[in-house]
DNA sequence: CGTTATAGGTTGGCTGTCTACATATTCATC
DNA sequence: GATGAATATGTAGACAGCCAACCTATAACG
């Protein structure tokens, strides 16, 4: 996939793989690559920085823990991290529906 | 829609609406409006600059032209173009799903 | 002791979109 | 004949976010 596809929509996949329990970045990296089928492989560079930010905007609250004599830290979905997702959700649908319309040659029929 | 959104996939969208023929600037910003349904809304300074972007790289190729007393720079899409627009579709397509796949609660089955 | 996997980060640059500004013509309205 | 909207093309600068490259540290395995 070309780098600088995610962009605009990394919060959002970020948060949807926090959606079934926390997890510590380097986990939410696998889980995004999981998830994807090897498609997603994001550069620390990418989702560290995104993880500080949606903490910063109260999305997610972070927390410290040491694992087997690593350090960790945790994230987990917030009350407005979860508004946020299903926020994120919507404008998803939406731009794919439109960049669908637009683009052509769509294999199923449009929604709602 | 969210400012940014579209990042990345400007190109195929521009693409996509000189399909069916060439087209100036402002016509195209408006065929993209109406494609939409009024959802992509965007401003000169984003569409101009991504037309000469396209033209350099080759997709495009431009020439002026005089109507009803206006200047007009008519795009067309070059055979470099049709192949880029596959391109766009193809990878569009994969982003597409492997958003779908992560984001989660896609209402129709993933494709092939 | 070296290498790989795990785990967390930072820095700087690049690119592309957007806001705001600038220019000019045509056409309808006042 | 002035005023303003629509048509038409562009530039300059700001800003954000993603990425490549780099750095640190521990555990496990050979």
């Amino acid at each position: 996939m070309r780098p600088d596809s995610v962009r605009g929509h990394l919060d959002g996949l970020i948060l949807a793989v926090l959606e079934t329990g926390p997890l510590h970045g380097y986990a939410i990296i696998e889980a995004l690559q999981a998830r994807s089928g090897g498609a997603l492989d994001l550069p620390t560079g990418t989702v560290y920085p995104a993880l500080r930010r949606l903490e910063r905007a109260g999305s997610l609250a972070g927390s410290w823990s040491t694992v087997g004599g690593r350090e960790r830290r945790t994230y987990k979905l917030t009350r407005a991290g979860r508004h946020a997702l299903a926020a994120q959700r919507g404008e998803w649908k939406e731009f794919r529906d439109v960049v669908n319309r637009v683009l052509g040659g769509e294999p199923w029929p449009a929604t709602g």
